[in-house]
Order: C-alpha cells, then sequence, then structure tokens
DNA sequence: GCGTTCTGTTGAACGACAGTCAATAGTTCT
DNA sequence: AGAACTATTGACTGTCGTTCAACAGAACGC
C-alpha cells in the first residue's frame, strides 16, 4: 500500500528523526506501553532490528519519545514575553490552555506515560515540567515580589506540584468546560498558585533551587 | 525453603484474598507492570494458571490490586471527625500526610500505577480520589459557605485536581522535607484549595456532582 | 469403607513480543 | 570497476501472558 520503497537508506539523522517524530505522533493515539517495536517498525516502514540500532532498546526509545515530545509542548508553548509581569504569567497560562485544547489526545497520553512510568521518564519528565515552571516565575519575575513570594527552592517544588493541579484541571476542562469559562480556570489556577506560595514561610536561603 | 506444602487447597475467598494482599504488598517494592505472573506466583506458592482462575488476567488483576490498595488507603485515613469544620479539615489533611510518611513507597508505588495506567485503572483511582476529597468537602461542610466556597460539580472536579497537587508535593515532602514543616506544606495546600475554589464563579446549579 | 461428584489446582503447550547478531546491500572513495 | 564502510535486514532466542485438558482434594451417598 504504502509507496515506501524496500531498503531505502538514509542517513542515520534522518532516521533517527523519522523514528522519533513517528513515534511522537504514534503516542497521541494510543498508550506508551502499547508503543511496540512491531507496530513501529511496521509504520515506519523497517525492520526491528534497526531500531535497537538507533534506541538502545524499547524503554530508550521511550525515553527519547517522551523527551522529543516535551520538547515540542515547551517550544510550542512559548509565551509572547510582553505586558506586566503578572500578565504575562496569564499570558502563559493561556497558551497553555490553548495548546492543551488543540492537541488533547496526545498530551494526555503524554502526561500519563511520563507519570506512571519508569523512574528515568518520570525524570525526563519532571525535567521538563520544571522548565515549564521555571517559564512562570521567570514571566512574573518582579511581580512575585511584590507579593510576598520568595523565589526558593521549596517555592520551585511546590510550583512543581501546582503543575500537576493545572495539568490534571486543564486536561479535564478541555475534556467538558460544563459551565465554566477559560478566564475561570486560569484564575482559578493561578490564584491557587499563588496562595500554595504564599503560604510557604520566608527562608534564609533565598537560592533558587531548580 | 517456605514451609508451604504443595496443592495447599483453599477456599475462594481465602485464596483471592492471599492474592489480593500478596499483591499489594509487592506493589510497595516495585511497578506495577514489574508485578508479573510469575513473581506473583511463585511468591504465593501457586501456580500460574490459578491466577488466570481468580482472576481473568494479569490487567485485571492489577486493577484489583491497585483497588484494594485504595481502599486500605481511604480506610486508614479515616479522620477523627471532631472539632470545628475547619480543623476538621486540617486533621484530615495531617492523618493523610501522616499516612504518606509511613508509607512512602508503596503509596508512590500506588500513585504512579494509577495515574499511568489505562483507562479502567485510572477510573478505579479516580473513584477512590473522590471517595478522599468527598471527605474534605463534607468535612468542612459548614465552613465552607461562609468563605463562599460552593459545592458544585466544578468545584468537586477542581478540588480533584487539586488532590494531583496535594499527592506530588506531600511525596516530595516526605521525600526531603528541606527546611519545610509539616504545618507549613499544609498550610500551603490548603490555601492552594480554597484559593482554587474561591476563585470558581457561583453556579445557577449548587447540584453536587461527583 | 468405597465410589461418585464437585471444584480447586496444575503443568504443558501456544502466541506475542523484546532483544541479539551475523549476513546483506546501498553508498562512497580511490 | 573494485574496495571499504555502514545502514539495514531477517532469522533466531528467551521471557512472559494466556489457554485448557487433566489431576487431586473434599463432601456426599450408599
Amino acid at each position: 500500500m504504502a509507496p515506501t520503497a524496500k531498503r531505502a537508506r538514509l542517513t542515520p539523522e534522518e532516521r533517527r528523526e523519522q523514528l522519533l517524530s513517528l513515534g511522537v505522533r504514534l503516542l497521541g493515539s494510543r498508550q506508551l506501553d502499547e508503543l511496540s517495536i512491531d507496530l513501529l517498525a511496521e509504520e515506519a516502514g523497517i525492520s526491528r532490528g534497526l531500531l535497537y540500532h538507533y534506541f538502545g532498546g524499547k524503554h530508550d526509545f521511550h525515553v527519547a519519545v517522551v523527551e522529543r515530545a516535551a520538547r515540542e509542548i515547551f517550544e510550542a508553548t512559548a509565551p509572547s514575553g510582553e505586558g506586566e509581569p503578572l500578565d504575562q504569567m496569564l499570558g502563559a497560562m493561556r497558551v497553555y490552555v490553548a495548546y492543551v485544547r488543540a492537541n488533547h489526545t496526545g498530551y494526555a497520553s503524554l502526561v500519563r506515560a511520563a507519570r506512571g512510568g519508569s523512574d528515568e521518564l518520570r525524570g525526563v519528565y519532571e525535567r521538563a515540567r520544571g522548565d515549564l515552571t521555571d517559564r512562570i516565575f521567570a514571566a512574573g519575575r518582579g511581580g512575585l515580589a511584590e507579593l510576598g513570594i520568595q523565589d526558593t527552592s521549596a517555592s520551585r517544588r511546590m510550583a512543581k506540584a501546582w503543575a500537576s493541579m493545572a495539568e490534571d484541571a486543564v486536561l479535564d476542562w478541555v475534556a467538558d468546560p460544563e459551565g465554566v469559562s477559560e478566564d475561570d480556570l486560569i484564575g482559578a489556577l493561578t490564584g491557587a498558585l499563588w496562595a500554595a506560595l504564599s503560604a510557604l514561610p520566608p527562608t534564609a536561603d533565598p537560592g533558587a533551587g531548580r
């Protein structure tokens, strides 16, 4: 059916690229553990063995796919970076919500895969989540101090936990907005973040841990 | 090594009970997908085939194990039910934190397994999480209205998303309390919940959906 | 006491799939 | 064109989930 010629020889970069983007695409419609080597090989028009040549094995491939997907999300949700600090935070949230709405099945798969996966997989995802929340801190820089919020490792950790709430709430809202407007959703989430961070006591160590 | 006699014939209830509690115990020290039929059969002193007699297959068994573990957590974290409504909420949080601290590896495994598992598995976990947050609403009943918080399906859904944040924050804190006290943690989390729920606009439909 | 029946339990066999490796076939250089 | 290099293959192995016909322990009837 597919017009793919047999024994198509690509450069390693092209092949890796093809397999990774295919993996990300397939992840959008099935669970990560359903992403078998057989399926991917057939879909890519290659033999199973080749995947082991490029990625060590199934697990390493999964990690690479999640890493790639997380990077795509990070790049796709880059905020404009204009306006007042607090408006920037709201803007970042709006961009994020828009992304989830546009890619909810794929994003849901990614979140589930990363949350339930191996330590390595979760590590990759935690790092990506840290990048996302770092952006919120960066956007709110200058505005946070006025609200009595310090940038400490404790607040960064709390912000990461809050990201979990935001993921759940937004995915849930996208699946069924019910009577809640987007502004209500974002308002509730940012309100929760501020409240959590404000409640944290000031620390003697203001070092911003990752 | 084990003094288990061969061909021990138990009643279906005893056997189910043995396998389930063994499954929950084993889940505490390994990932759910590492809970292979072989391992469980050997550990229980039975043949692989017997597991298929009691549970339809591996997946059904996993669901049953998660269901059981979630029920144990729910029962183990029953609050005292005394004092002012808001104090009850704080008390419930304290009991929850104490439970996670006492069983953090097992609880972490459960959370990961349920979050990343199949739709059915996540459904079971979502229901358990709903029971947990329902308890918070019940404990705060009477006190919530004074804070301008309605008991609507939207707030219940937001509370469930908040539960995700609480899970992450508490697990993270138990792993490394850093300079944060338990009261700080609980204060930040309850503050986040109140803020999120207060930000939700009043609805014409005050029906409390699950 | 002995056979019948019911059912908890087994172990061998099958299929699917992750992983390995020597052989094969494009590509490039001389 | 031939040689050297390497991207790619396909058959093979091992593990593990799943099935099923046969086995064995317990309760009942005679």
